[in-house]
DNA sequence: GCACTTCTTGACCACACGTTCAATTAACGT
DNA sequence: ACGTTAATTGAACGTGTGGTCAAGAAGTGC
Protein backbone atom coordinates (compact mmCIF):
# COMPACT_ATOMS: atom_id res chain seq x y z
CA UNK A 1 0.00 0.00 0.00
CA UNK A 2 1.03 3.44 -0.13
CA UNK A 3 -0.18 7.53 1.25
CA UNK A 4 -3.51 6.79 2.18
CA UNK A 5 -6.58 9.60 1.44
CA UNK A 6 -6.27 12.50 3.57
CA UNK A 7 -10.07 12.93 3.54
CA UNK A 8 -13.17 11.48 4.36
CA UNK A 9 -15.35 10.72 1.39
CA UNK A 10 -18.34 10.85 3.33
CA UNK A 11 -17.83 14.63 4.08
CA UNK A 12 -16.57 15.34 0.41
CA UNK A 13 -19.69 14.02 -1.06
CA UNK A 14 -22.09 16.19 1.68
CA UNK A 15 -19.70 19.14 0.69
CA UNK A 16 -20.47 18.23 -3.09
CA UNK A 17 -24.10 18.08 -2.65
CA UNK A 18 -24.40 21.39 -1.04
CA UNK A 19 -22.31 23.19 -3.66
CA UNK A 20 -24.32 21.96 -6.62
CA UNK A 21 -27.49 22.49 -4.58
CA UNK A 22 -26.90 25.94 -4.09
CA UNK A 23 -25.28 27.05 -7.21
CA UNK A 24 -26.86 24.35 -9.65
CA UNK A 25 -24.38 22.71 -11.81
CA UNK A 26 -23.18 25.44 -14.57
CA UNK A 27 -22.90 28.31 -11.44
CA UNK A 28 -20.99 25.53 -9.54
CA UNK A 29 -17.12 26.84 -10.23
CA UNK A 30 -14.31 24.94 -9.29
CA UNK A 31 -13.30 27.91 -7.28
CA UNK A 32 -16.69 27.23 -5.31
CA UNK A 33 -16.12 23.08 -5.14
CA UNK A 34 -12.48 23.36 -4.25
CA UNK A 35 -13.72 25.66 -1.09
CA UNK A 36 -16.32 23.96 -0.19
CA UNK A 37 -14.48 20.17 -0.08
CA UNK A 38 -11.11 21.14 0.72
CA UNK A 39 -9.48 19.63 -1.96
CA UNK A 40 -8.07 20.67 -5.20
CA UNK A 41 -8.90 20.22 -8.73
CA UNK A 42 -6.13 17.46 -8.97
CA UNK A 43 -7.36 15.44 -5.98
CA UNK A 44 -11.16 15.60 -7.11
CA UNK A 45 -10.22 14.64 -10.41
CA UNK A 46 -7.98 11.54 -9.31
CA UNK A 47 -11.17 10.39 -6.37
CA UNK A 48 -13.92 11.41 -8.67
CA UNK A 49 -13.57 12.30 -12.21
CA UNK A 50 -14.72 15.55 -13.91
CA UNK A 51 -17.34 17.59 -13.37
CA UNK A 52 -20.30 15.91 -14.69
CA UNK A 53 -18.94 13.30 -12.60
CA UNK A 54 -18.70 15.33 -9.50
CA UNK A 55 -22.85 15.99 -10.09
CA UNK A 56 -23.59 12.64 -10.39
CA UNK A 57 -22.36 12.09 -6.48
CA UNK A 58 -24.10 14.98 -5.41
CA UNK A 59 -27.34 14.04 -6.61
CA UNK A 60 -26.69 10.44 -5.62
CA UNK A 61 -25.79 11.96 -1.85
CA UNK A 62 -28.77 13.83 -1.95
CA UNK A 63 -31.14 10.77 -2.53
CA UNK A 64 -29.29 9.59 0.82
CA UNK A 65 -29.35 12.18 2.76
CA UNK A 66 -32.88 14.11 2.09
CA UNK A 67 -34.55 12.30 -0.34
CA UNK A 68 -33.97 8.99 2.04
CA UNK A 69 -35.15 11.13 4.68
CA UNK A 70 -38.02 12.03 3.18
CA UNK A 71 -39.41 8.69 1.72
CA UNK A 72 -38.98 7.21 5.14
CA UNK A 73 -41.31 9.40 7.02
CA UNK A 74 -43.63 8.37 4.35
CA UNK A 75 -43.52 5.53 5.40
CA UNK A 76 -43.96 5.89 9.39
CA UNK A 77 -46.22 3.62 9.89
CA UNK A 78 -46.76 5.53 13.46
CA UNK A 79 -48.53 8.25 11.77
CA UNK A 80 -51.81 8.47 9.88
CA UNK A 81 -51.32 8.93 5.96
CA UNK A 82 -52.67 12.80 6.31
CA UNK A 83 -50.06 13.43 9.14
CA UNK A 84 -46.81 11.66 6.57
CA UNK A 85 -47.88 13.85 3.96
CA UNK A 86 -48.47 16.88 6.70
CA UNK A 87 -44.34 16.56 7.75
CA UNK A 88 -43.50 16.23 3.81
CA UNK A 89 -45.29 19.21 3.22
CA UNK A 90 -44.59 21.04 6.13
CA UNK A 91 -40.84 20.96 4.53
CA UNK A 92 -41.88 23.36 2.01
CA UNK A 93 -43.07 25.64 4.60
CA UNK A 94 -40.23 25.75 6.56
CA UNK A 95 -38.02 26.07 3.56
CA UNK A 96 -40.04 29.19 2.44
CA UNK A 97 -37.71 32.68 2.26
CA UNK A 98 -35.11 31.00 4.78
CA UNK A 99 -32.25 31.07 2.38
CA UNK A 100 -31.33 27.50 2.48
CA UNK A 101 -34.45 26.90 1.94
CA UNK A 102 -34.18 28.64 -1.38
CA UNK A 103 -31.64 26.19 -2.71
CA UNK A 104 -34.58 24.78 -3.30
CA UNK A 105 -34.70 20.31 -3.97
CA UNK A 106 -31.78 19.54 -5.62
CA UNK A 107 -33.60 17.07 -7.95
CA UNK A 108 -35.71 19.43 -8.97
CA UNK A 109 -33.23 21.86 -10.12
CA UNK A 110 -31.37 19.32 -12.25
CA UNK A 111 -34.43 18.19 -13.82
CA UNK A 112 -34.67 21.75 -14.94
CA UNK A 113 -31.58 22.28 -15.78
CA UNK A 114 -29.90 19.04 -16.57
CA UNK A 115 -32.23 16.24 -17.75
CA UNK A 116 -32.80 17.53 -20.52
CA UNK A 117 -29.04 17.84 -21.81
CA UNK A 118 -27.45 15.11 -20.01
CA UNK A 119 -29.23 11.52 -20.38
CA UNK A 120 -27.12 10.17 -17.28
CA UNK A 121 -28.61 12.90 -14.93
CA UNK A 122 -32.11 12.39 -16.76
CA UNK A 123 -31.73 8.74 -15.43
CA UNK A 124 -30.96 9.86 -12.16
CA UNK A 125 -33.40 12.58 -11.36
CA UNK A 126 -36.35 10.45 -13.01
CA UNK A 127 -35.25 7.09 -10.50
CA UNK A 128 -35.23 9.62 -7.57
CA UNK A 129 -38.68 11.30 -8.72
CA UNK A 130 -40.31 7.69 -9.05
CA UNK A 131 -39.06 6.51 -5.94
CA UNK A 132 -40.68 9.42 -4.13
CA UNK A 133 -43.62 9.41 -6.18
CA UNK A 134 -44.04 5.28 -5.33
CA UNK A 135 -43.52 6.43 -1.54
CA UNK A 136 -46.41 8.95 -2.07
CA UNK A 137 -48.51 6.39 -3.84
CA UNK A 138 -48.26 3.66 -1.09
CA UNK A 139 -48.57 6.38 1.51
CA UNK A 140 -52.16 7.27 0.97
CA UNK A 141 -53.16 3.85 -0.52
CA UNK A 142 -56.71 3.68 1.29
CA UNK A 143 -57.50 7.32 2.18
CA UNK A 144 -59.18 9.47 0.23
CA UNK A 145 -56.46 10.60 -1.44
CA UNK A 146 -55.55 7.73 -3.34
CA UNK A 147 -56.65 8.79 -6.70
CA UNK A 148 -54.60 11.42 -6.48
CA UNK A 149 -51.34 10.13 -5.35
CA UNK A 150 -50.34 11.80 -8.85
CA UNK A 151 -51.38 15.27 -7.61
CA UNK A 152 -49.51 15.41 -4.49
CA UNK A 153 -46.45 14.58 -6.08
CA UNK A 154 -46.50 17.01 -8.64
CA UNK A 155 -47.58 19.93 -6.39
CA UNK A 156 -44.90 18.52 -3.68
CA UNK A 157 -42.45 19.76 -6.82
CA UNK A 158 -44.63 22.52 -7.92
CA UNK A 159 -44.09 23.83 -4.42
CA UNK A 160 -40.55 23.59 -4.45
CA UNK A 161 -40.53 25.89 -7.48
CA UNK A 162 -42.72 28.31 -5.75
CA UNK A 163 -40.27 28.49 -2.72
CA UNK A 164 -37.22 28.83 -5.10
CA UNK A 165 -39.22 32.13 -6.96
CA UNK A 166 -39.48 33.75 -3.59
CA UNK A 167 -42.88 32.88 -2.35
CA UNK A 168 -44.01 33.54 1.86
CA UNK A 169 -44.54 30.95 3.98
CA UNK A 170 -48.16 32.03 4.50
CA UNK A 171 -49.09 31.19 0.26
CA UNK A 172 -46.74 27.70 1.23
CA UNK A 173 -49.14 27.28 3.99
CA UNK A 174 -52.26 27.60 1.89
CA UNK A 175 -50.50 25.73 -0.05
CA UNK A 176 -49.87 22.88 2.43
CA UNK A 177 -53.46 22.78 3.67
CA UNK A 178 -54.90 22.45 0.32
CA UNK A 179 -53.04 19.31 0.02
CA UNK A 180 -54.12 17.85 2.84
CA UNK A 181 -57.63 18.78 2.43
CA UNK A 182 -57.61 15.98 -0.44
CA UNK A 183 -57.10 13.36 2.30
CA UNK A 184 -60.08 14.40 3.56
CA UNK A 185 -63.80 12.58 3.36
CA UNK A 186 -65.81 14.73 1.51
CA UNK B 1 -32.14 61.31 -38.44
CA UNK B 2 -29.83 58.58 -39.36
CA UNK B 3 -29.29 55.22 -40.38
CA UNK B 4 -32.50 53.03 -38.95
CA UNK B 5 -32.66 49.60 -37.49
CA UNK B 6 -32.00 46.66 -40.22
CA UNK B 7 -33.60 44.11 -37.58
CA UNK B 8 -37.51 44.03 -36.23
CA UNK B 9 -37.61 44.61 -32.31
CA UNK B 10 -40.30 41.66 -32.16
CA UNK B 11 -38.56 39.03 -33.93
CA UNK B 12 -34.92 39.57 -32.43
CA UNK B 13 -37.42 39.75 -29.18
CA UNK B 14 -38.86 36.14 -29.89
CA UNK B 15 -36.08 34.62 -30.38
CA UNK B 16 -34.36 35.68 -27.59
CA UNK B 17 -36.85 33.89 -25.69
CA UNK B 18 -36.48 30.78 -27.00
CA UNK B 19 -32.66 30.80 -26.60
CA UNK B 20 -32.86 31.72 -23.23
CA UNK B 21 -35.49 29.22 -23.27
CA UNK B 22 -33.68 26.17 -24.69
CA UNK B 23 -30.78 26.91 -22.73
CA UNK B 24 -31.43 28.77 -19.51
CA UNK B 25 -29.57 31.78 -18.67
CA UNK B 26 -25.90 30.63 -18.31
CA UNK B 27 -26.41 27.80 -20.77
CA UNK B 28 -27.22 30.36 -23.44
CA UNK B 29 -24.01 32.18 -24.71
CA UNK B 30 -23.36 35.04 -26.63
CA UNK B 31 -22.64 33.02 -29.19
CA UNK B 32 -25.86 30.71 -29.56
CA UNK B 33 -27.49 34.43 -28.95
CA UNK B 34 -25.99 36.07 -32.18
CA UNK B 35 -27.40 32.85 -34.10
CA UNK B 36 -31.11 33.14 -32.75
CA UNK B 37 -30.95 36.84 -33.22
CA UNK B 38 -29.28 37.43 -36.56
CA UNK B 39 -27.61 40.58 -34.30
CA UNK B 40 -23.59 40.63 -33.20
CA UNK B 41 -23.16 41.29 -30.05
CA UNK B 42 -22.41 44.99 -30.44
CA UNK B 43 -25.83 45.46 -31.90
CA UNK B 44 -27.14 43.42 -29.16
CA UNK B 45 -25.28 45.48 -26.07
CA UNK B 46 -26.41 48.77 -27.73
CA UNK B 47 -30.10 48.14 -27.95
CA UNK B 48 -30.94 46.00 -25.03
CA UNK B 49 -28.11 45.89 -22.93
CA UNK B 50 -26.12 43.06 -21.30
CA UNK B 51 -26.77 39.77 -20.45
CA UNK B 52 -29.28 40.51 -17.64
CA UNK B 53 -30.97 42.78 -19.71
CA UNK B 54 -31.62 40.35 -22.34
CA UNK B 55 -32.96 37.62 -20.32
CA UNK B 56 -35.41 40.34 -19.05
CA UNK B 57 -36.56 40.82 -22.49
CA UNK B 58 -36.95 36.94 -23.16
CA UNK B 59 -39.21 36.93 -20.08
CA UNK B 60 -41.20 39.45 -20.44
CA UNK B 61 -41.72 38.32 -24.43
CA UNK B 62 -42.80 34.80 -22.44
CA UNK B 63 -45.03 36.17 -20.91
CA UNK B 64 -46.65 38.00 -23.89
CA UNK B 65 -46.41 35.15 -25.94
CA UNK B 66 -47.21 32.37 -23.83
CA UNK B 67 -48.40 33.33 -20.52
CA UNK B 68 -50.73 35.64 -21.87
CA UNK B 69 -52.41 33.37 -24.26
CA UNK B 70 -52.86 30.46 -21.32
CA UNK B 71 -54.40 33.28 -18.68
CA UNK B 72 -56.86 34.63 -21.74
CA UNK B 73 -57.31 30.51 -22.41
CA UNK B 74 -58.67 30.36 -18.45
CA UNK B 75 -61.12 33.00 -19.10
CA UNK B 76 -63.03 32.02 -21.72
CA UNK B 77 -66.53 32.47 -20.69
CA UNK B 78 -67.71 30.11 -23.73
CA UNK B 79 -66.18 26.97 -21.92
CA UNK B 80 -66.82 25.48 -18.61
CA UNK B 81 -64.08 25.98 -15.89
CA UNK B 82 -63.25 22.36 -16.05
CA UNK B 83 -62.94 22.67 -20.15
CA UNK B 84 -60.33 25.52 -19.22
CA UNK B 85 -58.53 23.69 -16.77
CA UNK B 86 -58.27 21.17 -19.37
CA UNK B 87 -56.77 23.32 -21.59
CA UNK B 88 -54.43 24.10 -19.45
CA UNK B 89 -53.01 20.91 -18.55
CA UNK B 90 -53.12 19.41 -21.95
CA UNK B 91 -50.94 21.39 -22.45
CA UNK B 92 -48.55 19.79 -20.57
CA UNK B 93 -49.62 16.36 -21.97
CA UNK B 94 -48.28 17.68 -25.19
CA UNK B 95 -45.50 18.94 -24.28
CA UNK B 96 -44.40 15.43 -23.07
CA UNK B 97 -41.39 14.14 -24.69
CA UNK B 98 -41.20 16.43 -27.41
CA UNK B 99 -37.94 18.56 -28.12
CA UNK B 100 -39.47 22.42 -27.66
CA UNK B 101 -41.61 20.36 -24.75
CA UNK B 102 -38.82 19.78 -22.75
CA UNK B 103 -37.94 23.44 -22.38
CA UNK B 104 -40.44 23.17 -20.24
CA UNK B 105 -41.56 26.63 -18.53
CA UNK B 106 -39.43 29.83 -19.41
CA UNK B 107 -40.65 31.36 -16.09
CA UNK B 108 -39.91 27.78 -14.02
CA UNK B 109 -36.57 27.70 -15.41
CA UNK B 110 -35.98 31.33 -14.45
CA UNK B 111 -37.52 30.60 -10.76
CA UNK B 112 -35.36 27.55 -10.31
CA UNK B 113 -32.05 29.28 -12.02
CA UNK B 114 -32.18 32.62 -11.66
CA UNK B 115 -34.46 33.98 -9.11
CA UNK B 116 -33.08 33.61 -6.05
CA UNK B 117 -29.67 35.23 -7.49
CA UNK B 118 -31.53 38.08 -8.96
CA UNK B 119 -33.98 40.38 -7.56
CA UNK B 120 -34.92 41.80 -10.81
CA UNK B 121 -35.76 38.19 -12.58
CA UNK B 122 -37.36 36.88 -9.20
CA UNK B 123 -39.84 40.14 -9.13
CA UNK B 124 -40.33 39.58 -12.75
CA UNK B 125 -41.18 35.71 -12.41
CA UNK B 126 -43.31 36.27 -9.46
CA UNK B 127 -45.44 38.64 -11.12
CA UNK B 128 -46.02 36.34 -13.93
CA UNK B 129 -46.83 33.79 -11.30
CA UNK B 130 -49.38 34.76 -9.75
CA UNK B 131 -50.68 36.44 -12.75
CA UNK B 132 -51.29 33.08 -13.89
CA UNK B 133 -52.47 31.94 -9.86
CA UNK B 134 -55.04 35.03 -9.97
CA UNK B 135 -56.11 33.47 -13.45
CA UNK B 136 -56.98 30.27 -11.84
CA UNK B 137 -58.73 31.68 -8.82
CA UNK B 138 -60.97 33.34 -10.99
CA UNK B 139 -61.36 30.49 -12.98
CA UNK B 140 -62.66 27.68 -10.24
CA UNK B 141 -64.32 30.44 -8.36
CA UNK B 142 -68.22 28.79 -7.60
CA UNK B 143 -66.60 25.26 -8.54
CA UNK B 144 -65.97 22.63 -6.31
CA UNK B 145 -62.79 23.16 -6.47
CA UNK B 146 -62.54 26.87 -5.13
CA UNK B 147 -60.86 25.89 -2.90
CA UNK B 148 -58.08 24.19 -4.37
CA UNK B 149 -56.74 26.58 -6.65
CA UNK B 150 -53.63 26.97 -5.43
CA UNK B 151 -53.29 23.48 -5.77
CA UNK B 152 -53.99 23.60 -8.88
CA UNK B 153 -51.67 26.43 -9.90
CA UNK B 154 -48.83 24.90 -8.28
CA UNK B 155 -49.73 20.76 -9.96
CA UNK B 156 -49.02 23.23 -12.95
CA UNK B 157 -46.04 24.16 -12.28
CA UNK B 158 -44.59 20.74 -10.70
CA UNK B 159 -46.21 19.18 -14.26
CA UNK B 160 -43.12 21.36 -16.28
CA UNK B 161 -40.29 19.96 -13.68
CA UNK B 162 -42.18 16.50 -14.73
CA UNK B 163 -41.71 17.19 -18.62
CA UNK B 164 -38.48 18.34 -17.57
CA UNK B 165 -37.39 15.85 -16.16
CA UNK B 166 -38.78 13.40 -19.23
CA UNK B 167 -41.75 11.79 -17.76
CA UNK B 168 -44.18 10.11 -20.75
CA UNK B 169 -47.77 11.73 -22.11
CA UNK B 170 -49.24 8.75 -20.23
CA UNK B 171 -47.84 10.20 -17.09
CA UNK B 172 -49.21 13.66 -17.82
CA UNK B 173 -52.11 12.36 -18.66
CA UNK B 174 -53.14 10.81 -15.26
CA UNK B 175 -51.44 13.96 -13.64
CA UNK B 176 -54.20 15.95 -15.74
CA UNK B 177 -56.99 13.50 -15.41
CA UNK B 178 -56.45 13.79 -11.53
CA UNK B 179 -56.32 17.90 -11.33
CA UNK B 180 -59.57 17.83 -13.16
CA UNK B 181 -60.94 15.24 -10.71
CA UNK B 182 -60.60 18.17 -8.57
CA UNK B 183 -63.65 19.80 -10.40
CA UNK B 184 -66.04 17.37 -9.65
CA UNK B 185 -68.87 17.44 -7.37
CA UNK B 186 -68.32 14.68 -4.61
C1' DG C 1 16.77 3.34 6.03
C1' DC C 2 15.13 2.35 1.61
C1' DA C 3 12.10 1.47 -2.29
C1' DC C 4 7.63 1.62 -3.84
C1' DT C 5 3.11 3.34 -4.41
C1' DT C 6 -0.44 6.53 -3.92
C1' DC C 7 -2.14 11.02 -2.83
C1' DT C 8 -1.62 15.92 -3.11
C1' DT C 9 -0.20 20.26 -4.80
C1' DG C 10 -0.28 24.28 -7.70
C1' DA C 11 1.30 25.97 -11.84
C1' DC C 12 -0.12 25.63 -16.44
C1' DC C 13 -3.05 25.02 -20.69
C1' DA C 14 -6.32 26.05 -24.28
C1' DC C 15 -10.55 27.83 -24.72
C1' DA C 16 -14.99 30.19 -24.18
C1' DC C 17 -17.03 33.62 -21.79
C1' DG C 18 -19.19 38.49 -21.46
C1' DT C 19 -17.87 42.96 -22.74
C1' DT C 20 -15.87 47.03 -25.21
C1' DC C 21 -14.73 50.02 -28.95
C1' DA C 22 -12.78 52.14 -33.07
C1' DA C 23 -13.79 51.78 -37.78
C1' DT C 24 -17.19 51.23 -41.29
C1' DT C 25 -21.68 51.50 -43.42
C1' DA C 26 -26.06 53.42 -44.52
C1' DA C 27 -29.99 56.28 -44.21
C1' DC C 28 -31.78 60.92 -43.45
C1' DG C 29 -32.23 66.31 -43.80
C1' DT C 30 -30.68 70.05 -46.30
C1' DA D 1 -23.92 66.02 -53.15
C1' DC D 2 -22.76 66.42 -48.64
C1' DG D 3 -22.58 66.39 -43.58
C1' DT D 4 -24.72 64.41 -39.71
C1' DT D 5 -26.19 60.81 -37.01
C1' DA D 6 -27.10 56.27 -35.76
C1' DA D 7 -26.54 51.24 -36.61
C1' DT D 8 -23.44 47.71 -37.56
C1' DT D 9 -19.30 45.15 -37.71
C1' DG D 10 -15.65 42.27 -36.02
C1' DA D 11 -11.39 42.31 -33.84
C1' DA D 12 -9.55 42.70 -29.37
C1' DC D 13 -9.55 42.47 -24.24
C1' DG D 14 -9.37 40.62 -19.61
C1' DT D 15 -11.15 37.19 -16.97
C1' DG D 16 -12.67 32.79 -15.53
C1' DT D 17 -13.60 28.30 -17.08
C1' DG D 18 -12.88 23.05 -16.95
C1' DG D 19 -9.10 20.15 -17.33
C1' DT D 20 -3.98 18.37 -17.18
C1' DC D 21 0.39 17.14 -15.45
C1' DA D 22 5.05 16.93 -13.54
C1' DA D 23 6.95 17.42 -9.12
C1' DG D 24 6.79 16.72 -4.28
C1' DA D 25 4.83 14.72 0.05
C1' DA D 26 3.45 10.96 2.88
C1' DG D 27 2.34 6.82 4.00
C1' DT D 28 3.46 1.23 3.66
C1' DG D 29 6.21 -3.03 3.61
C1' DC D 30 10.73 -4.84 3.61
Amino acid sequence: MARPRQFNETDVKSALCDVFWEHGYEGASYANIMKATGLNKGSLYASFGDKRALYQHAISDYARSHLAPGVAMLRDINLTPKDRINNLMTTLVQAAQTPQGRWGCLLCNAAIDQSPFDPEVEKSVAEALSTLRKAIRICVKDTAAQEKAELIWTAYFGGHVMVKAGYSKTVMRTHRAQVLSLLDKS
